[in-house]
DNA sequence: TGCCTATCTGGCACATCGTGCCATCTAGGC
DNA sequence: GCCTAGATGGCACGATGTGCCAGATAGGCA
């Protein structure tokens, strides 16, 4: 074997991801409440016991898969050095969610349609809420890092500025179906220029 | 009896309030999961049965008391006839957060304590989350009810810079200790002018 | 006043959820 | 080839959330 993640490692690694495309695959079929956790663990070929060890709730099943890209993004971040802070956000945000493979793309036209399903979902909707705000405490955290004199509460502001112009650029970007729809990168990117241009401090 | 609403009316109302106190109370002494829907129904002197016709969940009886303001600073929105979409917003959010009364002030106080408890509990951060994104879909509606030909996406920025400068202006003053915070009426008012300031086509 | 109906309430049953505990099996080092 | 750590599965159990039915009460009508 080749690199560094041993057979165990790389067998719950897949594991994992078995069952958040089982979930995510049942999620799209049914409401989420008609489909159980009994179901999910049978398409993903484990036990329910095992199911729980890898995930709390049903719901949190598809959490990887509308995570995808919001780590990438952040570390980004964290090993900028520009001076800038809103210019290193903004090129983290363009250089991360810009895909040359054509596997990316695929995987991101994936992503729209477990995308729309959460959004149509409560508890689905609960889970993506959850993964941005979480997105955002880690990114004010980043941003104070970077900046342990800033006013907390601009720190606070910038974090949420650049945490919304994402996820609001992935809502509607899901939502809508017209062909000329605006590329995500540039539409994102162009977002946090907007809410964040007004924040001052930083 | 003098106004409108039946005996019974009031009294559902009531017992409503009674549910979410109760349920506040436990919640700010005990973690969430230690606290069981038969602790909140016997404390608020219900049955377990009609706890839950009154909420799904005992995480959702908080609802109505982190609600509070939410509907009225968006009928505000709805009622006003300013021309100008984002100083109609802006003074929206002043005149319904404003508070005149002792009363008012000591609800706020209380509604401070809940808000602390809530952002360290994952799940009554959720509700949190949840109250923030439904007020964020009401407000998209409003605005696009008002400005019909306006850029889609143009809209749900809107409405994610409003929603966001009330909710991190509120997230700051229930983290911060500090006697000599701005007040919050005036900072949620200048966060709304800082992340809209960019939004073009508005 | 006395009845009637709609609905609010409580108790019970039941499927599902989420977790603690223990037995079994496999990866990977000796 | 053996041995230990950890991954898995089965079982049990308290808690959750809902359907169903029966009793209690508000408020309209004769």
């Amino acid at each position: 074997m080749a690199a560094g993640p041993s057979l165990t490692e790389r067998r719950k690694q897949a594991t994992l991801l078995e069952i958040a495309e089982a979930a995510a695959e049942l999620f799209a079929a049914r409401e989420t409440k008609d489909v159980t956790v009994e179901a999910i663990a049978g398409a993903a070929g484990v036990s329910i016991r095992t199911f729980y060890r890898y995930f709390q709730t049903k719901e949190e099943a598809v959490t990887p898969l509308l995570a995808i890209g919001a780590r990438g993004w952040q570390t980004a971040i964290a090993e900028s050095s520009a001076a800038d802070l809103r210019g290193a956000i903004g090129e983290a945000i363009t250089a991360t969610l810009n895909l040359d493979s054509d596997e990316d793309r695929q995987a991101l036209e994936r992503t729209r349609g477990l995308l729309r399903a959460t959004m149509q979902d409560q508890r689905l909707a609960a889970v993506w809420r959850r993964v941005n705000g979480e997105s955002e405490e880690r990114l004010r955290d980043l941003i104070a890092a970077r900046k342990p004199d800033a006013d907390p509460f601009a720190v606070r502001l910038l974090a949420a500025a650049a945490t919304d112009a994402i996820r609001v650029t992935f809502e509607h970007w899901a939502a809508v179906d017209d062909a000329s729809v605006v590329d995500p990168v540039t539409r994102a990117a162009t977002a946090f220029d907007q809410l964040s241009a007004g924040i001052d401090g930083l």
